[in-house]
Order: structure tokens, then sequence, then C-alpha cells
RNA sequence: GGAAGCGUAGCUCAGCAGGUUAGAGCGCUGCGUUCACAUCGCAGAGGUCGUGGGUUCGAGUCCCUCCGCUUCCACCA
């Protein structure tokens, strides 16, 4: 059934209907059962997000493979889903919470997780339905969530399975704790931001030998938790010094000091305060010395007090606590202070007392939280952590042995460097929105259980346990979203199909969070890889490159772009031009020029539906007696399917839209349509008929190679032609065929239009209008080459009429265009200015006379000729023949000109 | 401190298994509109491919030096 195309180019009366469609007639769901399968699992964006930029590219790319894959036969599957982002909700809910004058605290636990699972039934089908509107074609009915019932299941047997193998551990560790979020957060959610501090320089006095001692620190309200100084042991200037204490000012608490390699003599004065329940390195320090670890702030960023601390010394006499939990401080006048109002008094004290030696500017990085940019105190918690040294190994090893790639392989260097460098992952986070920790707790006889089930009592004892409250870091269900998508820990069919999967294809920014935890998750779980190939793509920026942020205002809506210009030419912006793991920016200026590509091809197909009489074959053409313009346009074509094929196998996505784009602006609009015209307009010939099979052909099959990048108008305009089959999506993607390469036409359409743009080109130099047509005399040793060729320079040449001479008799007063292989002469005597002329042909024959140089030095260097393939040899030799050839062709000219110059003078 | 990327036309970027006279879009200049498209056509101007070396018959493309910009990782008492 064929219909008409609108007029006008309106990409949103066909866009939302073509999806909606599709998604109805099951075309996202894999269909091709025992063919190989092609799978994608997609990154989870966040319940909390609204569809931006950085979405709009990374599913464009997905959905561009994907459907390729799927056009090539692959048994093809997309899943998508949402993330719940456990500590980006939570704080979303509490701000939320926090307008309507309601805590988390007063609705509880269970108030809570009821408004998140309202939050998500809300919101995080409001994401999924923006993806749909990029035309993303993933299989809907495999949506997945990662708290829903199987991925929770999922996280449970992952945890119970690594805590048996001691690959899960819980204990007192220095973690990264944000004092808004109230959470502990892990290496990898640390951001630094350079920020302005002071070095405060303070002096501790000896107790043995009462000298005073300088250190310094960017810190000076953790100094109630030192436990000790720290001095290198073999620091001349400290050697008596070895075994000696301090005395810890304002608290006037006795404390070591310690010999530590931490301790660099060439930094400052080579002492250092160790606050091992503060500071990551200290706290090294305080396990090598047995330190007592003494702990000064809150969870909550305040300064501990009599309360909190009673609140650890019961904890510690409930058995709730263990011995390597820090002591707490009841920090006196300061208790309840903001760690900044301490530091402020702190320094006031430490001033009056004579502490304070003097204080410099200083710039350094401060860890912030990635959430919400708070700065990060390192304090000592207890926290479960992933033992990952053992899980690295096989991950390592994968890409190392090039079973798992990332394109471009420059990210393999970070990921192996983070990965050989790889610390103990923290997992647990003092929040209520996540998979809750499997572990349970007995009060009474202090055993920890650790299972699958919900278990209430106690295995030892017998007595009721409490389950650990906190819940899981955010990444941990989707370090295994490759295979709990599929149906882990079940042994689903889908599994079985479609695991391990093809390609991961995600921004460079969460390789560390994400990619590298599914890449070892999989293997530890799975036994096997998680995805062949890693595709990174970069950043999209605004048009003066910054990031697009809300703060920054700069943030373009991908929906917007959409209703504006149209889904196509978004992802034809998105896409075109750029290569992976390069930043790219986008601007009005391209979601335009995309546009307007749009619009070029509706108007090309609206030319060819316009002059189809007859329902030609689309998918087949025997092109044996066709015009060479048909040939030669075929043979362009077929090279590009051959060309896209392969650009599209190895990921160069860019590379492959742009080949299409200008195919179809440069061969098929600007010289295919324009040189059949006259043929088409002469209705009734075989001639004609012949032209509207290439047409249809070509167009039919040039909207299947460009389906995947622009999927609405390729389907639009394939639906209106004459073709085979329901939709373009479900069709086969085109396939090169050696029948088609026409390398001679190739070379004759050449002179054709090497000759044509000569004649535009000398009559646009003269300002000479269209209506004034002239007579060419083609002047040539090989008239074959134009024969039959004259109606295109009626047309394309403003030519009156077509004259093919090999000599004779120039017309008084012709300009002369000058191809390698003709001279037309132009006669418009009126116009011809010698002097101009002149000119023009010398600036021609500068040109030719570079080129024939360049390639006489190139051939007559001997180790050239030698040592270069004998193919470039040849194509040197034929371009120097070319290029003398018109350098003869120029002279002549010139020759005759100043005969004329001189018959004036 | 370690690592990576980028530097090509006025602007934004492609190109690089080394091999046409280095490309595109936008912008700019001139001409052009009944006959698919002004969301357009034709023609044009504009680049010693950051610097200096090296390898090679041949380098924008590979190697090294330096300069400029950006990013990541680590550390910074």
């Amino acid at each position: 059934m064929r219909k008409e195309l609108e007029k006008k180019y309106n990409p949103s009366d066909f866009e939302d209907r073509l999806y909606e469609e599709w998604n109805e007639k099951g075309y996202f769901l894999p269909s091709r059962p025992g063919a190989k399968p092609f799978t994608v699992v997609m990154p989870p964006p966040n319940i909390t997000g609204q569809l931006h930029m950085g979405h709009a590219l990374d599913n464009t790319l997905q959905d561009i493979v994907v459907r390729y894959r799927r056009m090539c036969g692959f048994n093809t599957l997309w899943v998508p889903g949402t993330d719940h982002a456990s500590i980006a909700t939570e704080a979303k809910i509490v701000e939320a919470m926090r307008k309507e004058g309601v805590t988390k605290e007063q609705i509880g636990r269970d108030g809570f997780l009821e408004r998140a699972w309202e939050w998500n039934r809300v919101y995080g089908g409001r994401i999924t339905e923006q993806l749909k509107k990029i035309g993303s074609s993933c299989d809907w009915t495999r949506k997945r969530f990662t708290m829903d019932e199987g991925c929770s299941r999922a996280v449970r047997k992952v945890f119970v399975d690594l805590y048996s193998k001691g690959l899960i551990y819980r204990g007192n560790r220095m973690v990264n704790w944000c004092p808004v979020c109230r959470t502990s957060i892990s290496d990898a959610e640390v951001e630094y931001e350079e920020k302005d501090g002071h070095f405060w320089h303070l002096l501790y006095t000896v107790q043995e030998t009462g000298e005073k001692l300088e250190l310094a620190t960017t810190r000076p309200e953790t100094m109630l938790g030192d436990t000790a100084v720290a001095i290198h042991e073999d620091d001349p200037r400290y050697k008596h010094l070895h075994g000696c204490h301090v005395i810890l000012p304002l608290l006037n608490k006795v404390i070591p000091i310690v010999c530590d390699e931490h301790a660099d003599m060439t930094k400052g004065t080579g002492v250092v305060k160790i606050t091992p329940a503060h500071d990551p390195n200290d706290f090294e320090v305080g396990q090598r010395h047995n330190l007592p670890m003494v702990r000064c702030f809150t969870y909550d960023g305040r300064m501990t007090g009599a309360a909190d601390r009673a609140a650890a010394e019961e904890a510690a006499a409930r058995r709730t606590s263990d011995a390597s939990e820090p002591e707490v401080l009841d920090c006196g006048k300061y208790a309840g202070l903001t760690t900044a109002e301490a530091r402020k008094v702190i320094l006031k004290d430490l001033e009056e007392g004579g502490y304070l030696k003097n204080v410099e500017p200083l710039k350094h990085d401060v860890g912030t939280c990635y959430r919400c940019h708070s700065t990060i105190e390192p304090m000592v918690s207890r926290q479960w952590f992933v033992r990952m040294e053992p899980l690295a190994g096989p991950a390592i090893d994968a890409v190392k042995n090039g079973d798992l790639h990332f394109i471009p392989d420059r990210f393999s260097k970070n990921y192996l460097h983070w990965m050989e460098n790889i610390r103990d992952w923290c997992i647990s986070r003092q929040l209520w929105w996540g998979h809750r920790i499997p572990a349970f707790y007995c009060d009474d006889c202090g055993e920890t259980t650790v299972t699958e089930e919900d278990s209430a009592v106690c295995p030892k004892c017998g007595k009721p346990m409490r389950q650990d409250p906190d819940t899981l870091d955010t990444w941990f269900s989707s370090a295994l979203w490759p295979f709990s998508t599929l149906g882990w820990p079940d042994e689903t069919e889908d599994l079985k199909t479609f695991y391990p999967t093809s390609v991961l294809i995600t921004g460079y920014d969460i390789i560390t969070f994400w990619v590298s935890r599914m890449i070892f998750s999989g293997y530890a779980h799975m036994g096997e890889k998680p995805f062949d190939d890693v595709l990174v793509h970069g950043l999209v920026r605004d048009a003066l490159g910054r990031k697009m942020s809300k703060s920054l205002g700069n943030g373009i809506d991908p929906l917007e772009v959409i209703s504006q210009y149209g889904c196509d030419a978004l992802r034809f912006t998105l896409v075109n031009g750029n290569s992976p793991g390069n930043d790219m920016r986008v601007s009005d200026e391209r979601f335009e020029a995309s546009r307007n590509f749009a619009n070029k091809i509706w108007n090309a197909a609206r030319f060819v539906l316009m002059n189809l009489d007859t329902d030609c074959d689309p998918d087949a053409i025997d092109p044996s007696g066709f015009a060479d313009e048909d040939k030669w346009v075929l043979s362009i074509f077929n090279r590009v399917v051959k060309e896209v094929r392969e650009n599209m196998d190895k990921y160069e996505l860019g590379v492959a839209v742009g080949k299409l784009y200008d195919f179809i602006w440069d061969v098929f609009c600007d010289w295919y349509i324009e040189l059949v015209k006259s043929r088409l307009y002469d209705k009734g010939t075989e001639s004609n008929l012949k032209a509207q099979k290439v047409l249809t052909y070509v167009l039919s099959n040039t909207m299947k190679l460009l389906h995947p990048f622009m999927p609405f108008i390729t389907e639009e305009i394939w639906r209106s032609l004459p073709h085979a089959g329901d939709s373009i999506m479900i069709s086969d993607y085109p396939v090169p065929n050696d029948a088609f390469d026409f390398p001679a036409q190739e070379a004759a359409m050449r002179k054709v239009i090497d000759a044509i743009r000569a004649v535009r080109n000398v009559r646009a130099e003269r300002n000479i209008p269209h209506s004034r047509k002239a007579h060419l005399r083609i002047v040539t040793h090989e008239p074959e080459s134009f024969a039959g060729k004259e109606a295109f320079f009626l047309r394309l040449a403003d030519a009156a009429g077509v004259e093919i001479v090999t000599g004779g008799e120039c017309p008084p007063g012709a300009i002369r265009a000058i191809t390698d292989v003709c001279e037309i002469q132009i006669p418009l005597a009126d116009v011809v200015d010698v002097a101009q002329e002149a000119a023009r042909l010398n600036k021609e024959l500068a040109a030719a006379s570079g080129e024939a140089e360049r390639a006489s030095a190139k051939l007559s260097n001997a180790s050239f000729v030698e040592k270069a393939p004998e193919k470039l040899v040849s194509a040197e030799r034929e371009k120097l023949a070319a290029a003398k050839a018109k350098i003869q062709k120029i002279e002549e000219a010139l020759a005759r000109l100043s005969e004329i110059q001189q018959g004036e003078s």
C-alpha cells in the first residue's frame, strides 16, 4: 500500500505514530530464534531523572547499533530498565518532604519506603516514556527495575555468595562520610575539588624535654582526636625524641611520639599529627602502631559530646560494637558545634594558649560528595566491604588478553589502572531506599547471620534477631544488570540465549562506577564476561563546550529539540561527525543543519514519487543495458553499501552516517536526479522506465542504510515507495553486489561532470545569468566520452546546443572551459575580456603545472617507483598525463588569446 | 606525582592499517526562484593540519622534544 508524502516535511506528523505502531506490532522483540543473538542492556537511567542530552546520545547510539543488527538478521534483544539510584532518589524525597515540613524520622522507615515506591510509580515511568520519544527500539516487555523482585533476589544471592566465600566482610574501616547525606560513600563516589584553605602551624610541647614541636594541619579541629604524633625514624632533627611524648594542647592529654614512614622528612617540619579516626593515612599509622582511635565528629558533622559517648558505651555493652570501634570523645565545650564552627573556636583557643605559630594560605583538593558536593569527612566507621583483589583478577585478564574490548582502546588503560590498584569497596549505605543488607544480628549471643531468607530467629540461640538497618550501594545492584535483567539467578531461556551480551554502550564517566563492576561481577557470578565490547562515548556539551548542568542553566532539553526539529534531526546531530570517546558540542545551528538534511531527503523522495508511474521492484534490479549515469550511481551506491557496513561493524557510526549524507546529498540529489530529469519528463520510453527503476532501487535501499540513524523519515519514505513487507525496520540491510561495480561508467561520467563543472565555473566567474544560453563546442580527442550526453549540458550547463568535435575553427570571442580531456568553447563574444580571460587561464595553468610538477617529481624519484605499490605508481602516471594534457590545452588557448590581443592592438 | 585526550578553514569538528591537488557543516562572497527542495541551487574565497626534530620513496596520519588547552587517577600532615 503506497501513500503520498505531504508537501512539507513535518516530522511530528508521523514520528509518534510510527513508534507506536512498531511497538504494538512487536518489532522490538527478538524475532529470529535460532539466529545468532545480539544483545544490549540499556544503562538504566535513574528514576529521579528527566531525559537529558546524555541519555539521548547514549540511547541513540544503542538504537543505531541495535536496529542495524536487527536488519542484519541477528536475533536482537535490547533490554531497557531503570535504576532506583538510592542516594539520589532518597535525597530528592527528603528534599520534597522538607518542603512539607516532614522528616524521615517522623514518618519512619516504612512510611518513607512507601513514599519512595510511590515516587518510583510516579516518576520511574517518566523517563522510559521519554526514551520512546527518541525512537529507542528496546523490548519494553522485558523492562526491568533494579529493585524489582528478580533483581532483588539476584542482589541477595550475590551478597550471600560473596559473604560465604569470605569476599564480603564487615569491619571498622576508614570510609568517606558525607555529613549531609549522612551516609558512607565509596572511594569512587568522592570527587576532588580544588579549594582555598589554610595551613595552620601548631606547636605541641614534648613532655620529656619541654621543647615545642612544630607541625602543620589543614584540619585543626581533628586535633581533639589525635592519639600520637609521628616523625621519621631517620630524621636527624628528632633522633633524641624517639620514645618521648607530647602534650596535646587544649585536652592536656599525653600522647606518644611514634616513628613511621608516613612522616616525610622533606615536607614541612617532618612532624605530623596522627588522628586515626579521621584521616585515611593516620588510620594506617594507627594500625601499624596499635594506637587508640578517638572519634570526635558525629555522623552529622558536629563535635561529639557526652551523649554520643554514652551511646557508644551502651552499644559496646549491648555487644553491638566490637573492639575495633573507636572511642568517642566528649568534646566538652566544643560538643555540638559543627566542625566548621569548632574549627574557629579551637583555633582561637589554640592561639590564646600560644599553640598556634602561624597560618599560611593553601590551595588544596578537598574530597566532596558526588551527589551533594559537601565536604567529605573521613571517618572510621563500621561498614560492609567487598574484598576486591580476588575479584579483580579475572576482570583484569579479560581486558589484557582481549576477551573484552574497550572502543576506543585507550579506555582499557584507565580501566586497568583502576582495577590493578583496586581497594576494597565500601558497599553499605546509611540510607533507607535501596536493597537492605541481608545480615541479621542476635543481640543476645552476638551471632551474625547472612542469609537470603528473611530470618527472624537466631540459628544459634533461638532468640529474635534484627536486620542490619543499612542498604547497599546503588551500584551493587547495577553491577549485576547484564544477567539479573535476563532472569538470573534463575536459569531462564533468556539467560541461556542472550548472555553474554554483545556490547555495552555508555559514557566514559561511569567506567569505574559501573562498567568495571559489571565486568568482575560477570566473571564472579556467571563465570563469563558480561559483554564482548564496551563502546564508550563522550559527554554532550553546549555550544561553548561547557558541561550541561542545572546550575549553569545551559542544558538543552532533547524533547524540545524533537518538537522543534524532529527526532531524526536530533539523532543525526548526535551521531554525525562524532567519534567514539570524544566529547561533542550541540547547538541550534547543528540541529538546524540536520533538519535541513531530513528535509532534503524528504523532497528528493517526493520528487521520485512524483515521477513514478509504475511499481518497480525496489529490491532487485538488473542494470545490464542501462545508461552510463545509471551504472554510475549504482556503482557508487554499491561502494557506499560496502563501506557503511564495514564502518557499522567497527562501531564507526559517525563515519558511516557521514558517507550516507554525502551520497544522498551530493551524488543522488545534486547529480543523479538532475542527470535523469530529462528522461523522466520523456514519458513512455524504455529509458524513462529504467530511470524510474534506478531511482526506486537506490532511494529505497538508501533508506534502509540510513534507517538505523533516522528511523522515522526512512520508514515513512520507504512505505510510500513500492515495497515488500510491513516495515523497513524488519527488512534486510542492503548487501554489496559485485555485479554493480562499474568502473568504466564511473570514469566516463567523471569526464562529463568535470566538463559541466568547468562550464559552470567560467560562466559564474563572468556572472552570466542562466537565461543566457550558449551553444557549446566541445573539442576533444575522445568524442565517444561525450556522445549521447549532450542533454546533460543543455540542462546542467546552460547550453542552447552542443557540438562535439575533434578540432576545427573556434568561433571568434569564445570563452574556453578546459578539462584534461576537452576544451569547451562558449561563444559569448560580448562578455569576453581578453585580459581577464588570460588571467583566468594563467591561474588554471599554474594549478595544472603545480600538479604536473608534483607528479613528475614523484615519478622521477627512483625509490618511489621501485618501492611504492604498482597501483599508486600507475595512478601517478595517469595524473601526470592528465595534467600535461590539460596544460597543453590551456597553453593553446593562451596562444590563441594572444593572437587576438595582437589583432586588436 | 602518574596517565590520557585534544590542538586541522573565521567557528564546530571529521579524516590517520602512512599513499588523490587535506574534507564537511555553519559562517562569508557573487549569481540564481514556474517546472522535488530558499529547510534550496550554482560558483567562489579561506588551511605551510600547534612547534622543532626523527623514521620512510612518501607523514596531518608513526616516533621523540617543546608549547597551549582539557580530563582522569593518585597524593598532598
